[in-house]
RNA sequence: GCCAGGGUAGCUCAAUGGCAGAGCAAUGGUUUUGUAAACCAUAGGUUGGAGGUUCGAGCCCUCUCCCUGGCUCCA
């Protein structure tokens, strides 16, 4: 992931994002300015209007007593002003200046000044660039003060990447999409700004065929096409980020979870199985309590004390490793589990499927032996191998080794072993030759991790696969083995999760196949359409023959047409359709017709089953 | 949790502060169908909930619940 040079698109989404900033300040002129980057297909810029409460000192009064605000109905007008600026074909010019003439220029601009401190701190050199009328420019130096009074003049702190002038921009290539909130430096502690997010192209055509696209997403969107397919719901009486499965829903859970079973079973997984809640206790030895507790639902208090709903399974199974005692022979144990967990993630972070506050994960540990930690380890990564590539065809992914941050109040405070367990990571992947990035901050509170990051229709990014090493457990819940020297070793635990949680892994799996799962997947697989009345009996026949051979199907009599039930079928997106007529009747066949594809013809029972059989998964191979 | 936007029939959406509607779906009937929408009829609502302003509120105000887009968070 080296950065490529700046492109021209680029530096014409900065001065697009200098642009926003004047246009802002001519209709808010006490606005404060935060930053404005370019970013995928466009840029954004934030601002303190004044609205927020938090920040009195920062607080700005409108004139005319009503309160400032910035929301999506004003985002046309600035638009507009935009526009109007490219057409004065404004020139960008930038200089370097020192800390001095810096803090002058932005004096009534906090946050710039806050970003000065930070550039001197680090003893980088400061630039600003200028937004002017040419002419203007040449008659005087546009710094005196800041901001500057004319609508055609514009100062910011800026490093450059900018065009020459305003001629370069396509005024009809861009467009203001949305405002949202976002703190100061990303920093919840920090006021909130209100960012204004734009998108820019070359051409008018690139920028419509972008709004199209985003358009075509949002019917990929796992929500549209859930409800739609009726495989999932929420219902305000059970409570937020509480999903209930639907039959079509719980039919492709079902699906996916007896293959992920059966693939385990022949990888050498063991399957466990563990209640939904546990005592205090627990929680305390596995340390989730105080580093967790807040994202736990609250506990039952009993007679023996408290009683907290499982967030994660991991102390469970270590429970299952804890009774009995452990021999070198033993190790690896691989224990499996489809575990139900409940975190209480924050309101404003829940998104369908996505993000939910129930669900049930993949999950198994692996106890086993420091040198065996390599090849484990190895073996989790091509299984994770195994699913994405050859059973769902999943390449639009990265693998992501999460490490600590520098901040170190949010993980185990052990450094030797971080480090130890980062350079096992490190050196199984290298071996594996699965290209990967590496970022700090996103470890596990116990270990470093493999994530498998991926992006949902609508571009949000989630984890959806974790593979992670756990170099603490051993010594927190005392998990060892007896080893060939007769001594107690300390295990190390890898937790892995390649479908990670059914409700995450399905919503990305309904907006990978836009709802047209493959056959092994289909809630409903085959639809049977007699064409009338008449030919009920024979479809009956071809329902058992179908049912009995395990097959997800559905007979729907000719109470419509028959072109409305096909119509149906296809919006369903049911991957066959099986009509049966008179002609079928006499050749003893079923005439199939395959979603998107059309009639393929009538067919013998038995070929049709045959279709069926070469569209099932592929059969797991286990390691070598 | 924070900032902003939204919530009208099962779904998609209408309705200047003045009688709450359409299409699809549902239900009942007629039709018995040959590869993407037959026809007729019926029913469906405390306009998310509570309070307020008003002669009168889906529409204006306050609170609250839920959803959406972001931010933060994300074992």
């Amino acid at each position: 992931m080296k950065s490529q040079p700046p492109s021209k698109i680029d530096a014409v989404r900065h001065s697009l994002a200098h642009l926003l900033a004047m246009a802002v300040l001519k209709k808010f002129p006490d606005a404060k300015l935060g930053i404005g980057p370019t970013i995928e297909n466009g840029f954004y810029y934030d601002f303190l209007l004044g609205q927020n409460k938090k920040s009195k000192e920062l607080r700005v009064k409108s004139k005319d007593k009503s309160e400032e605000k910035l929301t999506e109905e004003i985002l046309p007008e600035i638009e507009k002003e935009m526009r109007r600026l490219i057409s004065e074909t404004l020139v960008f010019s930038g200089e370097k200046v020192t800390p001095q003439k810096a803090r002058a220029l932005f004096k009534s601009q906090p946050f710039k000044l806050d970003l000065i401190k930070e550039f001197v701190a680090a003893k980088k050199p400061l630039s600003v660039y200028h937004t002017t009328h040419e002419m203007r420019e040449s008659k005087r130096k546009p710094t005196t003060h800041y901001p500057l009074p004319t609508t055609h003049s514009f100062t910011d702190l800026c490093k450059g990447g900018h065009i020459r002038n305003t001629a370069e921009i396509n005024p009809e290539a861009f467009k203001l999409t949305h405002v949202a909130g976002a703190y100061w430096r990303g920093d919840e502690k920090n006021p909130m700004l209100t960012r204004i997010y734009g998108v820019a192209f070359d051409t008018k055509d690139e920028l419509d065929r972008y709004l199209l696209q985003q358009e075509e997403a949002r019917k990929r969107d796992h929500r549209v096409l859930g409800e739609r397919l009726k495989i999932f719901t929420f219902a305000p009486e059970v409570g937020p980020g509480l999903p209930l499965w639907l039959p079509n829903g719980t039919a492709l859970r079902d699906a996916l979870e007896q293959y992920a079973k059966d693939v385990e079973r022949r990888w050498g997984y063991r399957r466990v199985a563990t209640p939904h809640i546990a005592k205090e206790d627990l929680y305390r030895m596995s340390g989730h309590i105080p580093y967790y507790a807040e994202s736990m639902y609250p506990p039952m208090a009993l007679d023996d004390g408290n009683y907290y709903l499982k967030a994660m399974n991991c102390p469970h199974t270590h429970m299952i490793y804890r009774a009995e005692p452990r021999s070198w022979r033993d190790l690896p144990l691989r224990l499996a589990e489809y575990g139900t967990v409940y975190r209480y993630e924050r309101s404003g972070t829940l998104a369908g499927l996505l993000r939910v506050r129930g669900f049930t994960q993949n999950d198994a540990h692996i106890y086993c032996r420091e040198d065996q930690v390599e090849e484990e380890f190895m073996s989790v990564m091509r299984l994770h191998e195994f699913w994405y590539k050859d059973v769902f065809g999943i390449t639009d992914f990265y693998m992501r080794l999460s490490l600590p941050a520098k901040d170190k109040k949010k993980y185990a405070d052990v450094p030797a072993g971080w480090k130890k367990a980062a350079d096992l990571i490190r050196r199984a992947m290298e071996k594996s030759g699965l290209p990967y990035v590496e970022a700090e901050g996103e470890a596990a509170f116990y270990g470093p991790k493999i994530d498998f990051q991926i992006k949902s229709a609508i571009g949000r990014e989630e984890t959806c696969s974790t593979n992670q090493l756990d170099f603490l457990a051993s010594e927190r819940f005392g998990l060892v083995y007896k080893d060939k020297d007769g001594k107690d070793k300390p295990v190390y635990v890898i937790h892995r999760a390649p479908l990670g949680a059914h409700e995450r892994f399905i919503a990305f799996l309904i907006e990978h196949y836009a709802g047209a799962f493959p056959v092994w997947l289909a809630p409903v697989q085959a639809v049977i359409l007699p064409i009338g009345e008449a030919h009920r009996a024979y479809a009956t026949s071809v329902y058992d023959a179908l049912f009995s051979a395990g097959l997800r199907i559905e007979l729907r009599a000719a109470d419509e047409t028959l072109g409305k039930r096909i119509r149906t079928a296809e919006t369903e997106k049911i991957p066959y359709i099986l009509i049966v007529g008179d002609k079928e009747i006499e050749g003893r066949t079923v005439s199939v017709r395959e979603r998107g594809k059309g009639d393929l013809g009538a067919m013998p029972l038995a070929a049709f089953q045959e279709i069926i059989a070469q569209s099932a998964p592929p059969r797991p191979k286990p390691p070598a």
